[in-house]
DNA sequence: CGCGGATTTGAATAGTATCAATACAGGTGG
DNA sequence: CCACCTGTATTGATACTATTCAAATCCGCG
């Protein structure tokens, strides 16, 4: 199978080689010449935690996978109130397809880096092999799926449950020590400062710090220095998400 | 145009041919003769209030088409809180697509009337035809802008917003005299009881009451019998949503 | 070392939930 | 036709959770 795909590797892009999301994201779904032509137009781009990717409103100029890194979705209030609306990961695909303007605002909350594409190069593409669009209705659904999972938690669920709920999520999805069904010592760096968490759980900064220490002295979780967490049993954390 | 469509009517099946969402649902992305095709499997089917169509965990056998009325999707957690995670109006489509299971309970919220296809004759459709993943893809990524639209509303919002946004939401859905831009007297029945609305909103029935109650001492809505509801002008109540 | 941002902790308050009682509407049977 | 019953909705009193406001602590960094 390797060997197979290795056969071929001369007509693979060279950027395109050494990608890591390659199979997993939408460009698993190209042939080799798509892929030759759709890499001409992208760019490898570097974004600082903390930067914002693109703004609610504007509108849509580019598309990009997410090759490593935590990227946020959210959308801000008249009055200031902001709610987080989506965590992406890799090799997730950015940008509202389709939709002339974004609906909400994506920002980088850990530093990360994106595989940028501009929306003709992409839509083009897309018109020829239908089999890309398979395949963003398939991670479409699983943001669906997942969006309204977390509507269950926002408006059902405790202070306490939110937080483990969100430390669940997290140790589940960006810790490179977690494979299927490993339970203990996960450590992890948490991508999202307080502010970011307490906008994504809709409660404040105080009560996300509280819950954190109410998990830390019930054993939970140890934090370390800084964002540094460690859940001795993931079991035991799972428990306590309601 | 009109007249353009009636000479081809003769291939249009007889049931199809009545059909109000045709030209909006998936249907419309359909040529005649996948039209028929498809129609050989579809049935009409009525659902009374409160009745259940898919559940939690539950295998897919089926994908339906709303013709008319409100379903909602919920989840519930196991010791018994549950949470509306959607509410889906004609011409939807529901049924999750390319699962084995649902991941949401389905539930008629008012008297509602499917076209249901087997889960097999719909997929075999899509293969031949992208077009109609076009379609989905576009539903599905409204359904994404409207979860997470939602999102902020129980995340970010007072009850008082909160119900002055599910108002709103269902003023500018069903009613039959709402088009557009008109503002002012829309008269509607809500779908869905006041404990559905507590479920929707992240709230409980006596909160729902209050705020509803407010609403009407405050004369942004008329409450006559039941669940008749007049809004005199639809500008105050969206000011009410935050 | 000292500054500034992020986080934690504390005390008082506000907003919802909870519990309990009452009112209302629609349907049933005498 | 009315009394009754049931499910649904409203209203009231109280409890509790999370917010707000305020202050202290921690951390990285010039």
């Amino acid at each position: 199978m390797e060997e197979r795909l290795d056969v071929h590797n001369s007509s693979i892009p060279k950027l395109c080689r050494s990608c890591e999301v390659r199979h997993r994201g939408i460009c698993g779904a190209l042939k080799p010449e798509e892929l030759l032509e759709l890499s001409k137009y992208t760019r490898r781009v570097d974004y600082p935690a903390g930067k914002e990717i693109s703004g609610d409103s504007e509108d849509v100029v580019s598309y990009s996978t997410i090759m490593h890194g935590v990227v946020k979705l959210s959308k801000m209030l008249e009055d200031g109130r902001q709610q987080v609306v989506g965590l992406q990961f890799a090799p997730d695909l950015i940008g509202r397809m389709f939709s002339i303007k974004n609906h909400f605002t994506a920002e980088a909350a850990s530093n990360i880096q994106l595989c940028k594409m501009p929306k003709a190069a992409l839509e083009r593409l897309i018109k020829k092999n239908p089999e890309i669009e398979h395949k963003l209705l398939e991670q479409t659904l699983r943001e669906l799926d997942e969006a309204r999972e977390w509507m269950v938690t926002l408006g059902r669920k405790t202070a306490a449950e939110k937080v483990a709920c969100f430390l669940y999520l997290i140790a589940t999805h960006i810790d490179p020590t977690y494979i299927d069904g490993n339970l203990e010592n996960l450590t992890f760096e948490l991508p999202l400062t307080r502010a970011d968490i307490a906008d994504f759980l809709g409660l404040t900064i105080e009560t996300v710090s509280r819950q954190f220490t109410k998990l830390r002295t019930d054993g939970i979780i140890e934090i370390s220095v800084g964002r540094n967490i460690c859940v001795p049993d993931l079991a035991k954390l799972k428990e306590r998400c309601g």
